[in-house]
DNA sequence: ATAGGACTTCAACCACACTTGAAGTCAAGG
DNA sequence: CCTTGACTTCAAGTGTGGTTGAAGTCCTAT
């Protein structure tokens, strides 16, 4: 064990963290760890002989790639919300609640998004409309022959980008 | 066009869509179209020449894999919900309803797991515990220094494959 | 008859988020 | 000292969901 090295009390929580030790307590894997890095979410210390040693903090961030990617941020969203933070030392409840604004906003499109899919489930599925080509809200264009976007516009409510 | 050698009534809607037309009216590209009929999502009539030719209700049939994909299933989760309708005809109310249970439950578990996730966002950031390492939503192992899955618990609430 | 657009197949390519494997180094226990 | 396991880099591979391009065919209007 390298805490043997440490001198820490027994059971007490090392103050640097391998690579190894992130993963097991952040639930990733080392290889994403690593690709975390390469791709700049994350940035780690190393040892004179090229191993990386992370600060306890990194575990919180690591949480919060997590929760951003459920939420549905890509990696390169992700890292720009991140930047936002201090470099060199822990962020504080401040820094970390101003990140936390825009994913709840994000949060929120995704719960409506996923509302307005639910009430197309019940309106479009359980109403008598299906069976004939005059549900406006499943199949708008259909009828007309035009119209466009077709059921675009229940998915989202933003314009066709392309 | 194509509709004048099917002398159909001004405006009336073709019977049999090609793909081009499909891909106006479902809002999907017709490189899409083409990559779910290798898929087997849907499948294509074809004239001598070899030209796709689909009957109007393809249109429902995509606009439901643009749908269930938002939800978040896969193309193949849907091509094997698609297989329980009925082949050679359009399915009716009955079938699409039944088709709509599993894709509720889905639906219904990604909005609680939104619903975790914001509280995770506003119980862990909105709190001060933030600042401190003893957030038990946000944090559950790193104090004790053990305790396994790190965040993962506010994130899905299934155990940990693999 | 011919131009143009819409269609065909097939192979290659893309982005995203990683994982896997090879080849080698480092660290700690016995 | 030696073995073992955790670590290192780098390149290549995986799966999902497509797009793009080449080369050629079909169909409709003029």
């Amino acid at each position: 064990m390298r805490e043997t090295k440490e001198l820490l009390p027994a059971g007490a929580p090392p103050i640097w963290l391998t690579v190894g030790e992130l993963a097991a307590r952040s639930g990733v894997a080392t290889s994403a760890l690593r690709f975390y890095e390469e791709r700049r979410l994350i940035a780690s210390l190393r040892t004179p002989s090229g191993h990386r040693r992370y600060p306890r903090s990194m575990v919180r961030r690591v949480a919060f790639i997590l929760f951003a990617q459920r939420i549905g941020f890509t990696l390169a969203e992700i890292r720009v919300e991140l930047e936002k933070l201090p470099r060199g030392r822990a962020p504080d409840r401040d820094e970390w609640a101003r990140l936390s604004c825009a994913w709840t906003e994000r949060l929120e499109m995704r719960m409506a998004e996923l509302e307005r899919l639910k009430r197309g489930l019940t309106d479009c599925i359980g109403c008598g409309c299906l069976s004939l080509d005059r549900c406006a809200i499943l199949n708008p264009g259909d009828c007309a022959g035009s119209g466009g976007a077709g059921p675009r516009f229940w998915i989202e409510d933003r314009p066709p980008v392309r």
